[in-house]
DNA sequence: GCCAAATCGTAGCCATGGCTACAAACCCAA
DNA sequence: TTGGGTTTGTAGCCATGGCTACGATTTGGC
């Protein structure tokens, strides 16, 4: 999702930059900013992981997203550079303050879409799953919508 | 999305499969499928173009999705290895039978979100670009709730 | 017919996120 | 204290999708 522009501040470039500048054209998006996404997921899963055992290691992002503890590691990586999380070889993983807002600001909006989708009648199961996907791809517009339907339907 | 089970006929594996078979945790969606996505994304673009312009080439594809050519190209052999298009050195980009069928499921599905959208009250140029990201992220169930949403706004 | 422009392919680079295999650090229990 | 299990890190592989640079093919206009 690229970070919506008219969010709340704290909003860092979350890839890399290539060698030459591009473009930049938003025409169609951008191609797919899947390395934003994984950010986000993953600060997201730390502040969870955090909240239920009170600290956060490689192994349980691993078990969390079912990949090995080598990707979870590289990833790691690239979220330190971008000034999300802080590591130390073989200490818990923790937020930077920057990291604790992007994964607030994810959380709403995770919560938000899964919200909207049991509102509109959708099993607990599917919502949670298409909410995976669906959540990186809303924008502000759009989830101000999500949020009054669901409110409405709560009312009515 | 990984064309979900439910779907109809004429399923292929959207990615190379890995050398060692995966334990296959759909627990967590199992990594994005982006591969999927693509391939999606290309099918739908070419039957799009092709209705357009009657003929789609290599050229078309990159600047409906702002791409270089050969990103085009390369993701091309992909999709012909995969049986969904028929590629000839210096000529317009076919579907196969099966590229079609993806094609028009993708578009049906593409076409749901983005009338949703509308319906919800997005504005026409959100909804665009919302779509495209939502629409790979879609489930079989919460699509049959959006049509009936879509329905019950056309009528109210 | 021929040359230039447009189109396309290949080579080769990069970033990202998968993996296995192996090594290092850490920590608890005997 | 020492030994083994758990946790991490590193090396090195792969697939995908970005790119530039350069060469080949096709095609249209003169």
């Amino acid at each position: 999702m690229a970070i919506y522009p008219p969010s709340q501040a704290g909003t860092v470039a979350l890839t890399a930059s290539p060698k030459t500048s591009q473009v930049s054209v938003p025409h169609r998006r951008t191609r797919r900013d899947h390395a934003s996404e994984t950010a986000e997921d993953y600060v997201e899963a730390i502040a969870q992981i955090v909240n239920e055992r009170s600290a956060c290691r490689v192994v349980d992002l691993a078990g969390h997203f079912a990949v090995s503890h080598v990707t979870v590691s590289r990833i790691l990586s690239r979220l330190e550079s971008l000034g999300l999380v802080e590591t130390q070889r073989y200490q818990p993983v923790k937020l930077t303050r920057q990291g604790l807002k992007l994964a607030s600001r994810s959380k709403e909006r995770h919560d938000t879409v899964y919200e909207f989708l049991i509102a509109l009648g959708v099993s607990p199961k599917t919502a949670a799953i298409d909410t995976e996907g669906i959540e990186h791809h809303v924008s502000p517009e759009t989830l101000r919508r999500l949020r009054a339907f669901t409110r409405r339907r709560g009312q009515a």
